[in-house]
DNA sequence: AACTATTTATAAGA
DNA sequence: TTCTTATAAATAGTT
């Protein structure tokens, strides 16, 4: 009989260098990005790691993903104990913090709110910052001070999709999260909260 | 004919919650640490992504990665350029920067290199911080910019780990590199350098 | 640390 | 981008 014709030649080996064709290296970027947020949330829950994770894309799009949130260090500072991180947020346990330690980690989060309402806003007004490009005025301190602002800004999402690709297992149809980690356009890319289910994050292509 | 008795019983599908039992976690740990680094490294090369990854062990000890580095970033942003990050380090090139985008630099260098010899030393004296108890009286600016010295410190040899991750491919008899932020003990840790290969650190065990 | 049987991730193609 | 399919990789449980 005839020799089966094959739809696929399955997945093929690549070789490890960067890939030319645009369209093909968007579309392995945002597979794996994917693949790749999931691999850290799994470390996350599976080992009780912390993970901070920011990748940016091709084009200068940064995503990121923090576990566990930035309260939740917090509250885990507080306790001062062993605290179990394994299973996601949920279980923790806040052993009665003394009333000095509430104060100072308050005023610590309050400062965090403030600068995190100024540098939102701020964001928002400038163009996307890019690693391509408009960034010459910046100094190494200020790049990282914006890296690490989006991260303290997303980590709250972050957190959430955390727990979306963990639950988004092999068998997913569900539409997984990404994140990105500011705006894009000028108002087509607003993040869209779905109260009984996850965050989901527009991110205009890749 | 008699079945055949298999010697393993294969991977086996994984809940996604906290491993229990202590040593298969690190294990786990160790294992699926290393392969998101891995990934972590490919996506980089594969798309041209820039990414910091930066993840707690169980046990608290910090493992790092950037791509590319931070001195790379410098140029980066100095020849201002779409600038071609693919294929790891090489082949990049420096478009004549001006006087004062060379003093400017310079003068950010100078300022992070001073910083990382006190807070080198510092880590060095203090016991390695760890996120289980001993973080009490740290704010959490002081957590941020621990993580981030970190970072600012492995960047380099880091890169090199990216390097060497990504050539140890499928069929790796190569020992792989992996990424201890600090030293641990007082003098057992140190990182060994081989002139024309890899860096490999001892990270004790896991 | 090495070994396999399986599960996952994914390169191509549609 | 999303779905499918064949194959490459990752890895859980053992030794």
């Amino acid at each position: 009989m005839a020799t089966k014709p094959r739809k696929t030649r399955g997945r093929q080996k690549v070789e490890l260098k960067r890939i030319e064709n645009e369209d093909a290296r968007y579309v392995t970027f945002s597979k794996r990005k994917l693949s790749l947020f999931k691999k850290a949330a799994e470390l996350a829950t599976l080992c009780g790691a912390e993970i901070a994770l920011v990748v940016f894309s091709p084009a200068g799009r940064p995503y990121s993903l923090g576990l566990p949130t930035i309260d939740e260090v917090f509250r885990r500072v507080l306790s001062s104990g062993p605290a179990q991180v394994g299973s996601g947020m949920a279980g923790h346990s806040v052993v009665n913090p003394s009333a000095e330690q509430c104060s100072e980690v308050a005023k610590h989060l309050e400062q965090e709110r403030s600068r995190k309402a100024v540098l939102a806003k701020r964001l928002q007004m400038a163009a996307p910052p890019r690693w391509e490009g408009g960034l010459d005025g910046l100094g190494w301190d200020e790049l990282l001070a914006q890296v690490k602002e989006v991260q303290e800004l997303k980590s709250k999402v972050d957190s959430r999709v955390g727990e979306v690709l963990l639950q988004g297992s092999s068998s997913s149809t569900n539409p997984i999260a990404t994140v990105d980690a500011w705006p894009v356009g000028g108002s087509a890319a607003h993040p869209q909260y779905r109260p009984g289910g996850f965050v989901r994050f527009d991110h205009g292509g890749w």
